[in-house]
DNA sequence: GGACGAACTTGACATGTGACAAGTTTACGG
DNA sequence: CCGTAAACTTGTCACATGTCAAGTTCGTCC
């Protein structure tokens, strides 16, 4: 058995969450698969780990960490944050329904909110490249560390923010973007 | 049978969260409260029920409407936002452990979301009624409506991102609320 | 070709949520 | 004092997650 059945198990989980949303059981997910519900624990280990490894699986796909690292390559330390800030905002749309399930799951298992922990200390870093070039560029606004904006912007773009948007002003995924990466501008500069 | 368990099981409920976390059964809260499990269905239908009733009992024991209302009061637009946002933020903060759990519950559960929903809206309208005298005295940013700037700094302003600075930065909830009021005001306004 | 190990299966069990049914207690109005 | 209705109990069931144990089926290495 030289091929694993990890990645249909990946695919199976993205179709069922595709069709019903959060309302996913793992037996349903091993049918689809084409496997059984035990094979599941034993690739994931859990349901929070199963969607921790989409997630991953779907940032890979994207190939958003090089895209993300080469907006930061822009000289104009305002542009190289709008370029980050926006092609981490339209991802974070397209991943929205599987993040928000991790973040939910986080609650109440502590390997999610692990998982979840790393995932945004690595965004974070990206938006810390970002402030920090606007830093050396004084433009921050008072009393606001490279660290602190990072952490700011960072929260005002997260998962939650671009879902709660999405739903109550039923904007496209680029008017969400756009509006938010100007608010994070402007909410960390002068 | 005059007197009903359902106070004591919501004090049960905050005692055992507040000990806990988010790892409480209904078993527990029930036994803590002295009832039975089924009378925790009967009076709340379900576990995002019971979340959504004590969210709405720490609101009324705190009195944090009137509060906001107060807030709206100022004359000053810009300083009406900042109280009604800091007013917000500083109880978000105390009532983080409780909102994050309905905020999860939401996930899977439609009562959870409708609840999350019609609290939202409630919120967003205090927004609104603070950002639309910002547009009045026509301090929004261009192209931002009254109604796109209360989605956009509640958004921004909502339990999700308070819980991710609290936990990324290890700020206090006062610098939390600052910080974010600040954020949010250099969001909305030109 | 036979032993070994990884991937996987079947089956069982513990715990939590939520639904349902059939009782029991208690206050209260007639 | 009796009947009724609300509040509550006990007991049971279906289903999901997660764990454990004992198989089976392969490919691979010697």
């Amino acid at each position: 058995m030289s091929s694993s059945s990890r990645p249909e198990i990946l695919r199976a989980t993205r179709t069922l969450i595709a069709k019903n949303g959060a309302q996913v059981s793992l037996a349903e997910v091993a049918s689809e698969a084409g496997v059984s519900r035990q094979a599941v624990y034993m690739h994931f280990g859990s349901r929070a780990g199963l969607l921790v490894a989409l997630v991953r699986n779907m940032d890979e796909e994207a190939g958003i960490r090089q895209k993300l690292e080469r907006a930061l390559l822009r000289e104009d330390p305002v542009e190289a944050f709008r370029q980050f800030v926006k092609g981490w905002l339209r991802y974070a749309a397209e991943i929205q329904p599987v993040a928000s399930m991790l973040f939910a799951a986080r609650e109440i298992d502590p390997a999610a909110a692990k998982a979840w922990e790393d995932r945004s200390r690595e965004l974070r870093a990206g938006f810390r490249a970002a402030t920090v070039r606007l830093g050396k560029a004084g433009m921050l606004r008072d009393g606001l560390s490279a660290t602190s904006a990072a952490s700011l912007s960072w929260a005002i773009c997260s998962v939650p923010v671009v879902e709660q948007l999405a739903l109550d002003q039923e904007w496209s995924k680029d008017r969400v973007a756009r509006q938010l990466t100007e608010a994070a501008l402007s909410a960390i500069t002068g």
